[in-house]
DNA sequence: ATTTTTGAGGAACGATTGTTCTTGACTGAT
DNA sequence: ATCAGTCAAGAACAATCGTTCCTCAAAAAT
């Protein structure tokens, strides 16, 4: 009943992860989601709601498309330096961009960015077998390395004080 | 020669900073910035060029008033304990915002960032004898920890297994 | 006292923001 | 073949964006 729709939805949300995982959410403009995502306007409003509804279904995507793989593989890391590798090249810019200007701002946002965190924590403090705070801030290192571009032997120096961690 | 200013530039500009360390530089409207500095819109592009114009004063403000001093302090620090500490307990929004969601797209923004950045590592570097890349680290730990609102604890386990690093 | 310079005040600019409406084409069901 | 429901296309909405203009008051310089 009714005629079908002409785009993948599923490669819309992904394109909107991308953008707006590479600028700040005001920066993203209705406008370019139309003309990056490919999807007309109505389509847009008819299929998501609003501008911040496509955002938190690409947050969402985000997070069990890159944040849950990357937990996953933490839980079968052996070292610290394993787990900053991981963080390091996973694909965070999302998460981080919401962490940092969206969640204190809007509340629906700062509850998936604070469970995605605590996921990463608890994978990392059940492979190593260390604390929760230790987790939290092995969590915040990593983080931290990735905000800063990943200085030359910066993670290496770290973990090269860390391990072994028993 | 000519009529006196009504407002004191330091304390806008202060006010600019506070502005625009707590949301998005899109997220603070000209709007905003009138109501909260007390500023005419005339004086304030007659004083500053341009919004941008002004962010960029407040930046370098920030950097003056609130990195430049984490950085002295740091120069006495013994222990990374000391480091964390100091970072954690330091003003950094307007950097940790300029650096995640400005940095990426005004180049002068980022050679302010970066700088700053350096001579924080600089400083933690010469304060407890470490290489630049473990200082870079624990600049990037501290920040991340920030980011995460410092959970209980993760801090000083961090620094638990990092002292004494000599 | 007059001139000249500058800031304050506020309206207004065009452009862009997020969102909605109208129209028509397509398609599955009757 | 007709109907009903969905989508696409694009114009258009009010609101807000950053910015500028015009006018007048204030104060330093002559």
């Amino acid at each position: 009943m009714g005629r079908r729709r002409a785009f993948d939805e599923d490669e819309v949300v992904r394109a909107a992860v991308e953008l707006f995982g590479g600028r700040a959410y005001d920066g993203v403009s209705v406008d370019d989601l139309v003309t990056h995502l490919g999807v007309h306007r109505n389509s847009l409003y008819k299929t998501f709601g609003s501008k911040r509804g496509l955002y938190l279904v690409a947050l969402r995507r985000h997070l069990a498309d890159d944040v849950r793989p990357l937990a996953e593989a933490l839980a079968a890391a052996k070292d610290s330096a394993t787990v900053l590798r991981l963080v390091a090249s996973a694909d965070l810019g999302l998460l981080l961009l919401a962490a940092v200007e969206r969640a204190s701002s809007d509340e629906e946002v700062a509850a998936e960015v604070s469970t995605a965190f605590a996921s990463l924590d608890q994978a990392i403090s059940d492979a190593l077998g260390v604390s929760a705070a230790l987790a939290a801030a092995l969590t915040a290192a990593a983080l931290g390395l990735r905000l800063r571009g990943n200085p030359d032997g910066a993670g290496a120096a770290l973990t090269q004080r860390l391990d072994p961690l028993n």
